[in-house]
RNA sequence: GGCGCCAUAGCCAAGUGGUAAGGCGAAGGUCUGCAAAACCUUUAUUCCCCAGUUCGAAUCUGGGUGGCGCCUCCA
């Protein structure tokens, strides 16, 4: 497996901490919102590298976080005139909702940030030992300046930083750049009791706690959207290495933004789409096509006509899942001949060619592109008189691989009785060749969801995508 | 101002030193009663521009141009 590290700015084998297994920590939504098709890129895209690293064969404990305090948690509750708690338990269930039906599994840990209060103040009270955090009322602010590595991530100069430093609103703070760790209490906030009165931790700590708590003080990968790289990520590593002496992240892995006319797509735009919205209007395996249609680093407009492409590819997928089946039906058999040993060993090699993607970085693009090969290679080369071994082979190769992209998960089901029946009328106006009365039938198969298309072998029925 | 990313056909998108994968769309064709699906043919002598390195560059270097992002909450 190789690693873009965004760190090192290249490509590098991935070496795991321990062994056969790696841990994974991948920064997890806001809990104020439902959250939208932009937010839904890194949990399809990092879901896919658990996927791909459960297929490589290592054991892997993936982490991903609720942040169920922050300004916009205390906002929303307010303004819905429910508690904090209550809105972060509404939209954790709404996650859940949404992430499940894009595919994306549950983690093997969904940590929440308020309830990790006791590691966060233990953290913060390390830090300020070793000299790298100060207090100010009942505020505490990790001191930048005194952690030499600060920047490594972002490539940020501490200098730069000072200077281009937008107008501090605390005052209190020593540095410009320096930043909260725990926020003294509000009135109308919640508050947990700390060694330095009442409060609430700021946004960075939550992750830094999180991750040690599951995964140990050194983690393999961690990821998360681009724009978390500075200062979320680049704290987080001040506070965690600050605290521990060790390296915090061995891999960093950054997904490119979801855009909409090739702006960045986000809510303080406005230019942006929740997945609840989109999938009233569209199939949640169409999302899933776009996104691996892409490389994860890379931007990805995302439109109409770019949906309507994804479904295209999409209905090629299942119309070749429909047809195999069929062919399972109709094919014997009986000893391979020449052409089906090569057709089965061609399978081998265009899944070869798909792991061998997958493993380069996550190129799941490649990886379509090795799928639609063997799509192809299906189409021209099995037929009725395949031995069904050819048939079974190009079938176990394409569920392996959509198995892995989550897509091809909507089963065959039988036709509703109704529907069998027009079909059945229908083929026997074709066989009287009343050619009006069959179109008709056909066009109310079609206004069902359903298309009719008369093969050598006769008559085949199936759901439209 | 600082730090980065991106630029490949009508649309999307791989490829990062050896002569342009794949998908969508479009046109024509085969098949069909007509369709659908599938298949066949066509659709980038060329990879934003200009220099340079090299036997050889979409790929490396330098310089431009255009677009985007982070530096404030953001996936």
């Amino acid at each position: 497996m190789r690693i873009y590290n965004s760190q090192s700015r290249q490509k590098e084998t991935f070496v795991p901490i321990r062994e056969g297994q790696a841990g994974v920590y991948c920064c997890g939504p806001t809990v104020y919102d439902f959250f939208h098709i932009g937010n839904a890129r890194p949990f399809i895209m990092f879901d896919l590298l658990r996927r791909v690293l459960i297929r490589q064969g290592y054991q892997v404990t993936f982490v991903q976080n609720f942040t169920d305090i922050d300004d916009k948690m205390i906002q929303r509750a307010n303004r819905e005139g429910i508690s904090v708690k209550e809105l972060g338990d509404r939209f954790i269930k709404e996650y859940y909702q949404d992430a499940g039906a894009l595919g994306v599994k549950p983690a093997d840990v969904h940590p929440r940030a308020t309830e990790h209060i006791p590691q966060i103040i233990k953290i913060i009270q390390e830090l300020i030992d070793k000299g790298l955090a100060y207090e100010r009322d009942g505020d505490v602010y990790y001191s930048a300046a005194g952690f030499p590595g600060y920047g490594k991530l972002s490539g940020q100069d501490m200098e730069e930083l000072e200077e281009g430093a937008r107008v501090s609103v605390d005052e209190d703070k020593r540095s410009p750049i320096d930043f909260a760790l725990w926020k003294a209490e509000k009135p109308g906030e919640p508050s947990w009791d700390s060694p330095w009165g009442k409060g609430r931790p700021g946004w960075h700590i939550e992750c830094s706690a999180m991750s040690m708590e599951y995964l140990g003080d050194s983690i393999d990968i961690h990821c998360g959207g681009q724009d978390l790289i500075f200062p979320h990520h680049e704290n987080e590593i001040a506070q965690s290495e600050g605290a521990t002496g060790k390296p915090f992240v061995n891999y960093w892995m950054h997904n490119g933004f979801l855009n909409i006319n090739s702006e960045k797509m986000s809510k303080s735009k406005g230019n942006f789409f929740t997945v609840r919205d989109i999938l009233e209007e569209y199939d949640a395996e169409t999302v899933r096509m776009l996104m691996l249609s892409a490389h994860y680093r890379s931007p990805l407009n995302f439109s109409r006509e770019m949906m309507e492409q994804a479904h295209a590819s999409l209905a090629r997928l299942y119309t070749l899942r429909d047809h195999l089946a069929f062919l399972l039906e109709k094919t014997e058999d009986k000893r391979l001949s020449a052409a089906d040993e090569a057709f089965i060993q061609g399978t081998q090699d265009s899944l070869k060619h798909f792991d061998d993607a997958l493993a380069d970085d996550l190129n799941s693009a490649e990886a379509m592109g090795a799928l639609f090969e063997m799509v192809y290679s299906a189409n021209t080369q099995l037929s009725e008189s395949s031995a069904r071994a050819a048939v079974q082979a190009a079938w176990d190769v394409l569920h392996e691989a959509t198995d892995l992209f989550g897509l091809l998960t909507k089963k065959q089901e039988a036709l509703p009785e109704a529907v069998q029946k027009l079909a059945e009328e229908r083929a026997q106006a074709r066989k009287n060749k009343d050619w009006q009365q069959s179109d008709a039938l056909r066009k109310q198969l079609s206004d069902l969801g359903y298309v009719v298309e008369d093969t050598p072998q006769g008559q085949k029925v199936r759901k439209a995508l």
